[in-house]
DNA sequence: GTAGCTAGATACCTTTTGGAAAGTGACCAA
DNA sequence: TTGGTCACTTTCCAAAAGGTATCTAGCTAC
């Protein structure tokens, strides 16, 4: 889903942290469990990916919860905040879709000027 | 313009650096010099508006215009494509403004609960 | 009794980011 | 000769972010 390799490092426009936009995005599509994020957010490490979940969660973006079974179950899911941040998500998205390459090549020619 | 006191650094949504947007919202308003941005932009040290504005005309966002005068005097400008990042950066102050002091409700009730 | 499952925790390390303080160079005005 | 203006640069440092690798608890299945 998000390729490791998209040059998102060299995006202008964050939302929270690295992670957070890519949990919303996955989470928006439904409640999901710790295991079903690791996966489609490719490089995210479970420390990282716990850190990201705690502070979205503190920040009212997520709600978490723990099924006392075993093997333990928990589910993350969105808000009715957290939804919210879908709208400047959308433009930060559209803004990308539009002008991400123009600033590539504005950064290329920029490193390859005498 | 921007104070410092604000609760800024609890944003969860970015534009670029700590400063890019800023930067990009006095622009706006017409070409600035470097003793023009860094007044409005309180708290910002000459090292790194200098370094925000290097990255930001890298990427096609701002142009540098330098006059041989003495004192020196050198303006600063949005481009087109500087121009285009107005749109997310007006949604993502559309969010602060409707849903930012819920965030920050959220986030103490989750602070003081036991 | 050994291995596996889940959802982390923990220790440690590197990289990135941002800040403080002082210096620079070219000229001009007193 | 001293000080001022402007747009920086340089050096040093601290904090934050993010990564690697390993460990944990509790139960089940083999």
């Amino acid at each position: 889903m998000f390729d490791p390799a998209c040059p998102s490092s060299a995006m202008p426009i964050r939302i929270g942290d690295k992670w957070s936009a890519q949990v919303i995005v996955c989470l928006d599509e439904g409640p999901r469990r710790f295991s079903e994020l690791q996966v489609p957010i490719r490089g995210v490490t479970p420390k990282v990916l716990t850190q990201t979940l705690r502070a979205l969660e503190r920040d009212g973006m997520v709600t978490r919860t723990a099924y006392a079974e075993i093997p333990p179950r928990v589910e993350y899911e969105l808000t009715e905040l957290g939804r919210t941040l879908f709208a400047p998500i959308a433009a930060c998205r559209a803004w990308a879709a539009d002008n991400f390459s123009a600033m590539l090549e504005a950064r290329e020619a920029y490193d390859n000027r005498d």
